[in-house]
DNA sequence: CCTATCGGAATGAACGTTCATTCTGTAATA
DNA sequence: TATTACAGAATGAACGTTCATTCCGATAGG
């Protein structure tokens, strides 16, 4: 195996198995023999299992936003560029079960409430700016409610989380349609 | 110290530090540490560290649901019903920030899940009945967007779990006006 | 009223297990 | 041959749980 390979089976072998179990289930023996490779190994790519974990997230967010962030402009109305990022975030979720389980587990654990202090402080660049410009944006034109930034992002995200969640757990599925209906119900939640 | 006076150190104890550092970050020896009492002496009250986070959990719950039911009536009208409800849920986890900490760390592990499978599957009884009555009949009588109940329930809640986690973290902070405008928005998104 | 006996509550050292990480000998590569 | 990469055994720390022992209040006997 090339050395670019087997880094790569480490990758896919860790995010697979937190994705599933969550940090505490995936020893990094489990890792190793999922990946292919030696216990050992995997130090010789990774200095420890926190630099791996946080690398990981790295590599998933930059995807997302690529992918979130294809076609968006922002010639666009504000509804319309809110629908973008909805569907496209909601999309992603359900498309990238493995990603968004992985996501959750890494927000809900000391390491994801640093990065997202850090983004708040702006002393991290953060994927969202493009959200960020829409609602201050939104908010000065009176097309969205007044609101700290902050509650805006909840009010527009928190149930797309919540919806990709129940959706992952087979609580209930989402269509194409759905989706929309969904991001659009946000958007009710926080235009004027 | 009495018996029951024991037992009641021991759940506090757990609930502050679980709260405070996770499942993972409260090893039943540091629990005992906290409580005053030897590490054995925990087993002679819960038979082993799951079953002492379960009831943990089934007593916020329980605490919870009485003080958003508070002054609740069905004869109020929908909007009101949903102000009621939303905002007593946020106040109570503003006001009780070590239980919200608590029910997050539960909700996002297996116990959670499987506690939430069975309440949608109705083997378990839910404190939430007054939500899916109030969510059906609002659908029923077009006062709220037709929605499979879970992602009305994700639109209506999602937003203020977000919020509450935010602002227990210091991320924003909330008065009494700014959860009253919070929940409103939320019943913007379900409002028909 | 004092002392001996008793039973369950409480204890914390000890156990077995699991984990992240390091060490070591071997194989591949140059 | 010299160097690097590797696998997997070894290591020690941390965990949940157990259990032989201690503690303590109640009761009985003198």
């Amino acid at each position: 195996m090339a050395r670019n390979d087997k880094r790569e089976e480490i990758v896919r072998a860790a995010r697979e198995l937190i994705a599933e179990n969550g940090f505490h289930g995936a020893p990094m023996a489990m890792i190793a023999e999922r990946a292919g490779v030696g216990a050992g190994t995997i130090y010789r790519y990774f200095e420890n299992k926190d630099v791996l974990i946080n690398e990981l997230y790295g590599g998933i967010e930059d995807r997302m936003n690529q992918i979130i962030m294809d076609g968006y402009s922002t010639e666009t109305p504000f509804r319309g560029r809110f629908l973008h990022i909805g569907t496209g975030l909601l999309r992603y979720f359900i498309e990238h079960p493995l990603d968004f389980r992985y996501l959750e587990q890494f927000h809900n654990s000391p390491y994801g409430v640093a990065v997202r202090r850090d983004k708040l402080l702006g002393n991290r660049e953060g994927g969202c700016n493009a959200f960020k410009e829409l609602f201050e944006q939104g908010m000065a034109q009176q097309v969205l409610k007044n609101f700290p930034l902050v509650i805006l992002f909840d009010l527009a995200f928190g149930p797309l989380v919540t919806v990709a969640r129940d959706h992952i757990l087979g609580f209930v599925t989402l269509d194409a349609a759905m989706i929309v209906r969904t991001v659009e119900a946000c958007w009710d939640g926080i235009k004027r």
